[in-house]
DNA sequence: CATGAATGAGAGTTCATTCAT
DNA sequence: CATGAATGAACTCTCATTCAT
């Protein structure tokens, strides 16, 4: 449908110019429209980034339910795991999206979108500040930090997507959804060389239990 | 100096605004000067604003290594937090400037800043690396994911700058240190009640204490 | 008829959003009809206009030929009035056509319909020279004045319809009719109680009755 | 000064293209400035045109209210003579303020203005009716139509200018002042001939002391 | 060097017009 | 013939940049 075509377009040149540099026209050009037709959907630029940031949105959340929602009731680490893989995939897929959910930049006129992002990132970190509770009540993490947890891991995603950025090497969701995993569970201290940090551990501290 | 003024004004204005929707006027406005003075200055936007970065970069990294140069070999934790605590400190200066490390957003004209950005955060992940480095030789970190923790680091700095931004609560830089070194280096993995995570322990390995 | 309700339709919105700001979007919804309609009747904006401003005239010379087509040789006096009172008639109901006849903008396409409203003001003041000659002929009207009798009528008309339009009160039309015979007729000068202004006097000059 | 500069350019265009069809780039041309040196005077179109509008209704009311305010009191009739010629010189001078006093289509941006212009018409109509009630108290007027006065004089004036449009024929502001002024106070009846309609008559109907 | 009015290329938006269905 | 999505030229307004004072 044309537009999904103009939300796809948008997606890209507001990822690769910026959320004010991109320009209308760009848009229309690279949905293979005409400018006016952008006009016909969107009543306005702002409306067009609302639109979205509502359907990236709702993409998101899809995935990460879906992610969260256990079969099987698997263990706290797994579902970390196929949590991050979900949200990384869509990362992937929809860069600008979560350009927008970094940027602390406002602007005068981008209120509206920018109050949009605001909520989309507290449900983001509602989810899985949920998430992190499940594993503090089945004793995998420290309930210390608890508050942290939601924020410690977006960030430590954030800091892999840059360090790909600048290395411009790229590796696969699940190798980073499990490097991502194990520097937020294990930290990057050195311990006894029977701490094992595999993906999906059964006994999460063997060496409890002599 | 009014050269300095202008770029304080600037870093203000392009925190505000935004990178692309900070405007020449408000910069003048806000430094007290006329438009035309700028030009006098800074040969246009370009200029202005790799200046602003120059000039930021140069600040970061004399605050970044006077952390690193240890005075007395103090141990990996302390040298870790100390650091943290000289680019928090910049970080809540200048937060204009972390928005360019941080953006993604090239736009057009943009090309030469963001390179001199790009290299920026090349120059500060090496450091980062060669501090990780120490910490790897000192046998206080695991080497094995030896190249991710800089950007771990920064992304966990990064995750909890977000935090703050979304809960509105803002906490000290050395509190903050604190909380990014002691996710960094343990996770958030619950253990035996012996592993303690104090800022700067004496006996960093519990599997001593058997 | 379909173009008879695109012709009404036009005329509406011609009168409320002026003969530039109208819209064919607009027309077309109070017509009824889908933009491309308005394209299988009239060839362009202009050609509708054209249109709008031919079927108006038409219908107007129609009433006021009839109106002037005396039966049985009345009075002056009397075939002013009517003649008034098909005008005004065709006033209230066409406001957008008459806003065409009166209004001094031409703007830079609107030059062929412009031409065809100049024709229509010519002709409508020839008619009223006619009559006007008529009532010259019958000792009615001085003759010094009469090449500015038709104009005098008709500023006259406007005349009251801006005091309406101001005082937000309206009056029938019989009722104008009357006021701009007799203000037209008289004039504002106050006379001997002897000179009479009833709307159709049997004998129009008082010097006859000494 | 560029100010005013662009208010007369803006007249000129404003009177040639319509209210709607003015396009700014053309107003900047003829007043011989760049588009954005009128944005440097006036937020916008709209405000330019509001400014305006409040220019010449001052210029205007200066004008009036001079010719009104009598040195030596003279007879009702030279009052009038001498108000119909400092609004005619006005017409003249500034028709695109005139048009906008008559012209009945308002379009959706044309709110402010349109208010604005009615209630310049309202004032131009009270000082009229003032002017006429003294010529009401003096007997020269008969009180009958006095409401109506101020609508038909000015009817008169924009019949006249109308006729001279039609005709490409142009008369001097003296010469219409007279007309309209005569053709108000006498109207177009024929009398006896005695009674004079000499421009600033002593004594209006000398037949009747005989 | 400071100033700020003037500049004009460029961006967002509108709307008359077309044409495949 | 009716439809209405698509088109793109044209218009309003912005703002980086210049230069006479």
């Amino acid at each position: 449908m044309t537009s999904g075509a103009i939300l796809d377009a948008a997606e890209g040149v507001f990822a690769e110019q910026g959320l004010q540099g991109a320009r209308m026209e760009d848009i229309a050009v690279r949905a293979g429209v005409a400018v006016g037709t952008l006009y016909n959907y969107f009543s306005d630029r702002q409306t067009l980034l609302a639109a979205l940031q509502a359907s990236r949105e709702q993409q998101l959340f899809g995935l990460i339910d879906a992610a969260l929602a256990a079969e099987g009731d698997p263990a706290f680490e797994a579902l970390l795991t196929r949590t991050l893989r979900a949200l990384l995939g869509h990362f992937d897929a929809h860069q600008a999206f979560f350009g927008m959910l970094v940027q602390g930049d406002s602007g005068p006129e981008r209120a509206e979108v920018m109050c949009a992002v605001r909520r989309t990132v507290g449900e983001l970190f509602a989810r899985f500040d949920r998430l992190m509770a499940r594993g503090v009540d089945a004793g995998v993490l420290r309930p210390a930090d608890a508050p942290l947890y939601a924020a410690a891991v977006f960030g430590l995603l954030k800091g892999v997507a840059l360090q790909e950025h600048i290395t411009s090497a790229a590796a696969g969701v699940a190798e980073r959804a499990e490097t991502v995993a194990r520097l937020f569970l294990d930290g990057a201290r050195a311990r006894c060389p029977s701490v094992t940090t595999s993906p999906v551990p059964t006994n999460p501290s063997p060496k409890d239990t002599p």
